[in-house]
DNA sequence: ATTAAACTACCTACTAGTAGGAAGATACAA
DNA sequence: TTGTATCTTCCTACTAGTAGGTAGTTTAAT
């Protein structure tokens, strides 16, 4: 075996809430598409708010090694940058991942179970952290001239990322992503 | 009466809709909040189905009403701009409907009954075409210098608008709004 | 012998939706 | 003006199906 049931579990769960959010999908879909019976998913999440926790909390910290691993290896802020973005273009392209995870359920944070809520506000803080740190490095290198501070252009690049993400899936034109990011970190550029 | 059974159940329904989507609210809920039975419900609307669908369509007909007057009241292209981004700044401060109806249901589109998603794919057209009619205006006015075409601009102003919401929501603080908004429209001005 | 992982079978609560009837208002003809 | 028919709105009572979750058992590997 390559992988195991529970990441079987994760993973499907993972899409699910991707297609239709925390209450857009059930045990029984998740039995459905693993091949498992109902029961068994309980074994090995015991509730589905636990599952949903599991389940963002590795894939923020997957995000989180990602990101990470970006500003180690990629050479400079603007390719770091265009790295990010071109991983969702990517991802967003070839449907495996149309949506982030944590603003799917960031729109439905008020009926979230608090754990869960509190998982997707780290994951919001810490992409806008890394992506300040970014701007930061390049104003440094004299790469990025920004208009406001590297906090609010951070913010204003998230949200621009999220929108992006938002407007391919309503108009379903997965293009449409990098047409709306492309032109805003040209902006930034000095 | 100052306001039908109907109406009321539309207004509550549009509440949940915007606090947990399309799946994040039932019969029952309308049912406790309007204090009717919930076989009244469907007296009203045969199917959920049905009324998320007259509930959207009222929806995009007022926005697209608003919008209009906007264009016809308000002097000039900046301010009629500002107008729209003040509107839901007030509406995400005093929590009176902290997020669009619409770009919820964006979000889950692919769960959606096709005539719902195809008011919602709608909606957002609109919007664009409405940003896009008030750039260009604002730019035969010199009153914006725009660096891409009217069209990329509005796409890109209607996804700030959107992330700007889903980010005040997910870091429950509903001044990122205009944090994230304000500059966007700053660079914008010739 | 233990333990993890799967199973069958079940529970309660809730889902959207239906059937049929009661109460009241409106229309209208005798 | 009364009787009656109709329409609207809401009700009680119900259905079939699904939700998340539990109890107890079998299977198989350690």
């Amino acid at each position: 075996m390559e992988q195991t049931t529970s990441e079987k579990i994760l993973d499907i769960a993972q899409s699910l809430v991707v297609a239709g959010g925390y209450n857009g999908f059930s045990y029984a879909d998740i039995s459905d598409a693993v091949g498992i019976r109902k029961a068994s998913i309980h074994h090995h999440f015991p509730t589905k708010a636990e599952l949903v926790q599991v389940l963002v909390d590795r894939y923020t910290q997957r995000a989180e090694s990602g990101l990470k691993s970006l500003r180690e290896h990629v050479p400079g802020p603007v390719e770091q940058l265009q790295a990010y973005l071109n991983y969702w273009q990517k991802c967003i392209l070839d449907a495996s991942e149309p949506f982030c995870v944590c603003a799917m359920l960031a729109a439905e944070i008020q009926m979230l179970p608090e754990p869960v809520a509190a998982h997707v506000r780290r994951h919001f803080e810490n992409l806008a952290a890394w992506l300040t740190s970014v701007l930061k490095a390049g104003v440094e290198q004299k790469l990025f001239r920004l208009a406001r501070s590297p906090e609010e252009e951070a913010q204003i690049l998230m949200a621009s990322v999220h929108g992006a993400m938002l407007s391919a899936r309503a108009l379903g034109d997965p293009n449409l992503f990098a047409a709306i990011v492309g032109p805003q970190i040209a902006k930034l550029r000095a």
